[in-house]
DNA sequence: CGGTATCCTCGGAGATACTG
DNA sequence: CAGTATCTCCGAGGATACCG
């Protein structure tokens, strides 16, 4: 069962956030609308089973927007919230501390002239 | 294998951060220094094994630094590094940002009188 | 006390196939 | 095309025990 203390937002937030797809999601509907399919091509290598699961999650917690069209073939598409879309920047903070902190991942070191 | 590609600094720094501790110890550690025993009676449902490993990852990432002192009993304290002090703040962004897209999970939802 | 190794379990996640 | 169900498997993570 799940500790019925804790209420600390970080740790709620973090089990939507956690793991490899959300952020990368995110950052695929940063300003584009996309559908199941193109989200699939966009990263191959996450199954059928696991993005419309991810999609159902950040769906859930308000960051994704699901949008069906009746027809056939099917149509769905998807975009970020307006919440969604203010998260963005927050994580991009992240993504730029990591960056400045792991600096590409020190392959290059040297490449940058002492002078 | 990895994905060769993968040079995507949210997808590195998720890699550190996902996960239930994680955010959870940058927190216990904002601004005290602790032991691991500290550490686990912060969080009593770590396993000793978890704590150990979550701790070594944050540490390998330049996020928290150990500090071992020789002796008997053993004694070993952990704090944030400079980064992990910055990266503070970007984490409690995300975590207003939920508080604020989630207010208590709604379970007091109508606490606030209208007028 | 802090860390690691070993064992074992349970559920996250892939593959596949079916439905609307 | 999008979504769900079923089966399967591998590895993340707990419990325990031992070492420095």
């Amino acid at each position: 069962m799940k500790d019925l203390v804790s209420r600390c937002p970080i740790e709620e937030v973090m089990q939507v956030l956690s793991g490899r797809w959300p952020t990368l999601l995110i950052y695929y509907l940063k300003d584009e609308t996309k559908r199941f399919s193109d989200l699939r091509r966009d990263n191959p290598t996450v199954s059928h089973r696991m993005l419309a699961l991810e999609l159902r999650k950040l769906e859930n917690a308000g960051i994704v927007r699901r949008t069906s069209y009746a027809g056939y073939p099917l149509r769905v598409e998807y975009d970020l919230t307006p919440a969604g879309r203010q998260l963005v920047p927050l994580v991009d903070a992240i993504g730029d501390w990591w960056e400045d902190l792991h600096p590409l991942s020190g392959e290059v070191a040297e490449a940058r002239p002492v002078a």
